[in-house]
DNA sequence: ATTTATCCTTCTGGTTTGATAGGAAAAATG
DNA sequence: CATTTTTCCTATCAAACCAGAAGGATAAAT
C-alpha cells in the first residue's frame, strides 16, 4: 500500500512549480533537482507524463523549462498521482470488474470501495495551491 | 497504492471465520480454501501471524480448524490489513520521520499524513460484523 | 494405523521499482 | 556560426517485492 517515488517526487516537482506560478521564466529541472534533490534523469522520467496530460508546458534551449499549464488552485494532487501512478485503487476490481471471477460474489468488495472513496476524497480535495499554503 | 494478495485473501479468510463465529466446529482451511478458491498452501502461510497476533486460535488434527479469537465486533478490517501488509501508510516518513532527510522541509508530508487518516479511518471504522452484515 | 489437519521452513519465477546512461533536437547567446 | 543550456527520447539494469508451490513434521480423532 505504498505510494511510489513517481507519486511523490512528482508531487514534490508540481509543488515546485505552482511556488513559481506567474513568474516570468520558466522553471528548469536543474534548478528543481537541485531544490528536491533528484536526480535530472529522474525527474525528466516524470514529467513526461505530466506534460502529456496538459498539465505541464515546456520551453525548450537555454532559459527554457516548465511552467504550469493551469492555476496552482485547478490541479489537485490526485490529477497528479492518478498520472504518474496509474489507478491508485487499494484494489484492482474496484475500477475493473474483470479482474476478479468472483466480482459478484465477493464479501469484501464493499470493503474496498470504501477505502477506494476514502482515499480518492482525500487527495482530490486538496488542489495545488492548498497544498502551498498549508 | 495497490493491497497485496496477503491483505485481501487474509480478509477473505477472516470473513469466512467471522461467519462461523459461535458454531461448534472449527473450521478447517480446506474448507475455506474451496469457498475462496485459494489454495491451502497459501492461505496456511496467511494465516500464521493473524494466529501470532492472537485474532485466531486453532485446533490441530481431524475435525480440527481455526477460530476467531474474540467476537466479530471486536476486530477490525484495519488489524488485519496492518498484521498481513505491515504498515498501510501510503508513505513511509509518516510513520517513520528517519526514512527521508527531507522531513523538516518537506512540503508534501502533510499531504500523505491526511491521506494516511482517510486511509486509517476507512479501515479502522469496520468490523469484521460490520462486513459480514454489509 | 490411518486420516485429517495444523505447523514450519525453504525456494523460486515473474514483475515492479528506482533509477542510470547516452545521445538527439531545439532555442538562446555571443 | 559555434557553444551552451535545456528539453526530449529510448534503452538498460540491479535490487526488491510478490505470489505461490513444495515438502515434510507434528498432533489429534477415529
Amino acid at each position: 500500500m505504498k505510494l511510489s517515488t513517481r507519486g511523490r517526487y512528482g508531487t514534490r516537482l508540481m509543488l515546485q512549480l505552482a511556488a513559481n506560478y506567474g513568474k516570468d521564466e520558466p522553471l528548469p529541472l536543474t534548478e528543481i533537482a537541485r531544490r528536491e534533490e533528484i536526480s535530472v534523469k529522474y525527474l525528466e522520467q516524470l514529467i513526461i507524463p505530466l506534460k502529456a496530460a496538459g498539465l505541464i508546458e515546456s520551453r525548450r534551449g537555454a532559459h527554457g523549462g516548465y511552467v504550469l499549464a493551469k492555476a496552482p488552485d485547478e490541479i489537485t494532487i490526485g490529477q497528479i498521482l492518478q498520472i504518474l501512478e496509474g489507478n491508485i485503487s487499494p484494489v484492482p476490481c474496484v475500477k475493473d470488474p474483470s479482474f476478479c471471477i468472483k466480482y459478484e460474489t465477493c464479501n469484501t468488495r464493499k470493503l474496498w470501495e470504501t477505502m477506494d472513496k476514502a482515499i480518492i476524497q482525500s487527495v482530490c480535495d486538496v488542489t495545488l495551491k492548498d497544498a502551498l499554503s498549508a
